[in-house]
DNA sequence: AAAAAAGATTGAGTTCGTTCAATTTTGAAG
DNA sequence: CTTCAAAATTGAACGAACTCAATCTTTTTT
């Protein structure tokens, strides 16, 4: 049986990262004040600082959540993958950009990736960088299935692989998140082109 | 002719980089408060602001000379390259990571990468996406020359998969300067795996 | 050479993230 | 039900990055 205690930390978390997410997003990261997000959570600021360590491991809790979702998402393609290497590979590549601005604003990804390389010991951007592990994990097993299939090289290690497509799709998101300006088609393109090469590189 | 105005600022500039790239280096950039590097340099605290936009920009300016002197080994190290393929990447991927450290801490380089990100338009930022770009390039020439002199497979794009080279060296780098206990030697053996594996790919 | 304009320096002031000692709330024991 | 200890909340105080109006220095103009 849950006690009252424990109810009400559940509760003023929920009620900070709702407040944060929303106001990250409506007003930006930098104009929101941990004062404002714990005045529209009902809580004091020092009480946020009981939650997470800093506003950018709050920021980086929020990030996660939306992270898990693509994880989860990327899960279900991968049971059942389309027919071809590029289009396999192209559809998950998708799915992770296209879940991006869902929640988040470019502006609250450009921080939550600094922070998790400036902070990398706190306990989200412990979280993130797992998370991030289990998407190249997602993309290793992708292509460990499609040689399986006898879509790939049988002779590439997956793991490298997989490994060297995840970097080069991150970099690109890195890329994307930092000009505000860049539309997520132009994303789309230039994750095409290169995709292309790397399953021509696949290709048996 | 320059005029005393110029000379100062020149000065000025000269003073406030060094003071501060040897006290952040001494003492952690979060240690370091603008106060101090001021007064190191002899100006006040606002001067220092008429210089560099934000103390991240500051940070990022020293590290852009830093990786200047990089790019300009790394060009002698193209001029005439190593004979094998694996020799060749391996040498000036080693040639990156062994200088990283000569002038700046983990630290350092962790807070510069996170600014990059984080404020992508200051001047200094720019800058030092900009010799991203040229060692991103560099890599690409030495993999464009390496297939001229048939080392290499000659259907494969070098723009492309010297993209991929870089992506993935900078990619092992930031797992580097994330963790503060790991050695340089245990940066070269992962990238040595790694280059091992796309020098394979390479094959002719 | 004096005066005016342009450019730079200064440091006190503002803002916001973060800390912490005092207080209040919750759960357990008698 | 009362008492006590543990846990959580609070908001005032602190520290550091950054701003800006006043001042000073250099250059240009007359």
């Amino acid at each position: 049986m849950t006690g009252l205690r424990e109810r009400q930390k559940a509760d003023r978390t929920g009620r900070i990262l709702d407040a944060a997410s929303r106001l990250f997003r409506a007003q930006g990261y930098d104009a929101v004040r941990i004062e404002d997000i714990a005045a529209a959570a009902e809580v004091s600021a020092g009480t946020c600082y009981n939650y997470f360590s800093t506003k950018g491991d709050l920021l980086l809790a929020i990030v996660s959540m939306e992270v898990e979702e693509v994880v989860e998402a990327g899960r279900a393609l991968i049971d059942n993958p389309p027919a071809s290497t590029a289009e396999a590979l192209a559809g998950l590549i998708r799915l992770y950009y296209d879940h991006s601005l869902n929640y988040l604003s470019k502006e609250m990804w450009r921080k939550a990736m600094a922070f998790s390389i400036e902070a990398p010991g706190t306990p989200f951007s412990q979280r993130y960088t797992e998370l991030d592990a289990m998407l190249s994990a997602q993309v290793c097993d992708l292509i460990a299935a499609l040689q399986q299939r006898g879509l790939a090289r049988p002779d590439l290690d997956p793991q490298t692989l997989g490994q060297i497509v995840f970097n080069t799709l991150n970099q690109m998101f890195i890329e994307f998140v930092k000009a505000e300006a860049m539309p997520l088609t132009a994303l789309h393109r230039m994750s095409d082109a290169q995709t292309a090469s790397l399953a021509t590189l696949m290709r048996v």
